[in-house]
DNA sequence: GCACTATGGCAACAGCGTTGCTTAAGTGGG
DNA sequence: CCCACTTAAGCAACGCTGTTGCCATAGTGC
């Protein structure tokens, strides 16, 4: 690491404690602290992000018996970053300020069946009614989030459940010369969890594990503070964990894989049943991680979400939260992608230099 | 992150160049390329490595029309370690050098039943006749690996299987005292996890899972190169992972926990089914984690190797590799947990700073 | 023997966080 | 109301980081 690289990871660090403190804010002197940094270190910092205009003064704090602290916030319009959610039937696009407060959604149907090219066009015409036209001031990029598996590091679909044919399509690519901007693709659940890691969802804990039953069952790791995407951006396949050696066939051609074991019993309208099949797994999860919470998420869940907290928190034992699905975790997650690398929440184990 | 932490960091990215270089040493230009930093700034940090001691010249490559390039080499004899190894029935320890060669080994009974001040001071005498009554020059302090379940931060045993009454006993601090160097304690499977790390048998990928089969079944993550021990640094708990719900009750009163499940088969002359449901778990982790290896060791595992490599094998789909139980992966871990940090190779997704 | 190539050190430098000091802006006792 | 005291934050000088430009060294190959 070099001096200029310090400086980025210093002023990523100031800005992710400005970003967590939203609109209460921070003074110089908490920053020091919780960076370890000298007053006049993040005094100098500051003064860098003030003049680029990323933070501004926001008032006093009171005065403890001398000279009131001096409170510093992010400015949310300095920058602004679309999510774009992809699902088997519909999209969700919304934008973000810098702040991570929504800005403007829209929601629209979708056809998958179509060609790529083609459903990339539809989906740039989509961010484009969503900007209304016009390029917002400070856009950052575009983050896309579908249901996987796909490669996040090359941007490529692989056998993307739902939509057939765009094994191999470079997504990112296509769609940055589109739209005229930077693209970051991933999963869905990998978007989820990065928004709740950064939405505060998760509390204290900063490691978790958000766990989405839906169409189907997925999972996206967040360990350290960071999202967890592995080896080959393909960490976080939940669905298919063996949870029963001898149990049904799956489509995935193994046996007693927890989606297929969840979902049927949903379809049987057990869902006392499916939520202490998702607790196993959970319990799976935070024995092997030692995660400290447990963040529930998709259309299954909402529709009992008191029998599936209830029983997952009795079978692992950390607390459980929901993600309240009004607030478009995904697309929002999907924005996140965008904002995240600014505060150094780029992924904390991707393959390092050595 | 101050300018000390950013000397500290590039000195330590250079230092695990080295170790992982080994006999054949790196260039100083080769380190340049594999740090990103300027030649010129890789000649002032291996000088200060030189300095310490740390860092020899030795000898030339051929030259490919130029001046050659001098070879660097980590000086073994700068700094050792010890580790210790406590198991159900007997203690191993060791003494490496800097470059986590062996330089010692001595093992010895151990009757665990006494109690905690008792075998501690019995450990401490073992140190002491490995290292022949004499401190070595440069000992950077003694790794201690037991069975888990045990408190790393803390240094505190838990409820550690085959050590009763051990239970909020200080380890770490008690053998500190006795033995008057520096004490770090963790479990078993993470020790060997990290010392494989060390010792390239994980090759390329730097994330893979130990596995370990012998009186239980436990396991080693380690992800982006370092060692995960999640946030309370309990994660590897993998011998109770659930994978048959309905399975028979575990003496952790969950069902269909993995060890018992493979246990079971082991005890009826199965290897081949054990293998295969061993396989199951290692297939589940390496779905969920995305990592590029599976690393497996301990008694049961030694006893037919190659039945649990290819099953695991084919049911993970990633490479497979056999730990040397003669190589005393555990002990040689525990002395690593020492030696790693110099390398930077301490745990890179503990609580950070923000 | 000489031109060429590549390595690595020396010296000057820009930029990082740190230190010592000063100024600003409050509180609270007499 | 004044003034001592406390706390926050900026200015200037500094030490140390990696970087840049230059040069000495040590090989190859015509």
């Amino acid at each position: 690491m070099n001096l200029s690289a310090l400086r980025g990871h210093n002023a990523a660090l100031a800005l992710d404690l400005l970003r967590a403190a939203g609109r209460d804010g921070i003074s110089r002197l908490e920053l020091a602290e919780r960076t370890g940094l000298t007053p006049q270190a993040v005094s100098k910092i500051t003064a860098r992000l003030r003049a680029a205009g990323l933070v501004s003064e926001a008032g006093h704090r009171a005065s403890t018996g001398g000279k009131p602290r001096t409170v510093l916030r992010l400015a949310p319009s300095a920058g602004c970053a679309v999510g774009v959610r992809l699902d088997r039937d519909a999209l969700t696009a919304v934008l973000l300020d810098l702040a991570g407060e929504r800005v403007r959604v829209r929601e629209a149907p979708l056809d998958p069946g179509g060609e790529p090219p083609a459903v990339l066009a539809r989906v740039a015409d989509e961010v484009g009614l969503l900007l209304r036209g016009e390029r917002p001031p400070g856009l950052l990029g575009a983050g896309v989030a579908m249901p996987g598996p796909l490669d996040h590091a090359s941007g490529v679909a692989r056998r993307v459940t739902g939509f057939p044919h765009w094994d191999g399509f470079p997504v990112r690519d296509t769609l940055a010369a589109l739209l005229g901007c930077p693209v970051v693709l991933d999963k869905d659940t990998n978007a989820a969890a990065l928004g709740l890691a950064l939405s505060g969802v998760a509390g204290e804990s900063d490691s978790f594990a958000y766990l989405h039953l839906g169409t189907g069952l997925g999972a996206g790791l967040v360990l350290g503070g960071g999202l967890y995407r592995g080896a080959r951006t393909g960490a976080g396949e939940f669905g298919h964990q063996t949870v029963q050696l001898d149990g049904p066939e799956c489509r995935c051609g193994r046996r007693g894989c927890i989606e297929a074991l969840c979902l049927d019993a949903v379809r049987r309208g057990e869902p006392e049943r499916a939520a202490r099949i998702l607790g196993a797994g959970a319990a799976n999860l935070v024995a092997l991680l030692d995660i400290g919470r447990i963040v529930l998420g998709g259309r299954i869940v909402a529709a009992a979400p008191d029998v599936f907290t209830a029983r997952v928190a009795e079978a692992a034992g950390v607390p459980v939260a929901l993600a309240d699905g009004g607030a478009h975790p995904i697309a929002g997650g999907a924005a996140q992608l965008i904002l995240a690398p600014l505060f150094g929440r780029g992924d904390p184990y991707s393959p390092k230099i050595r």
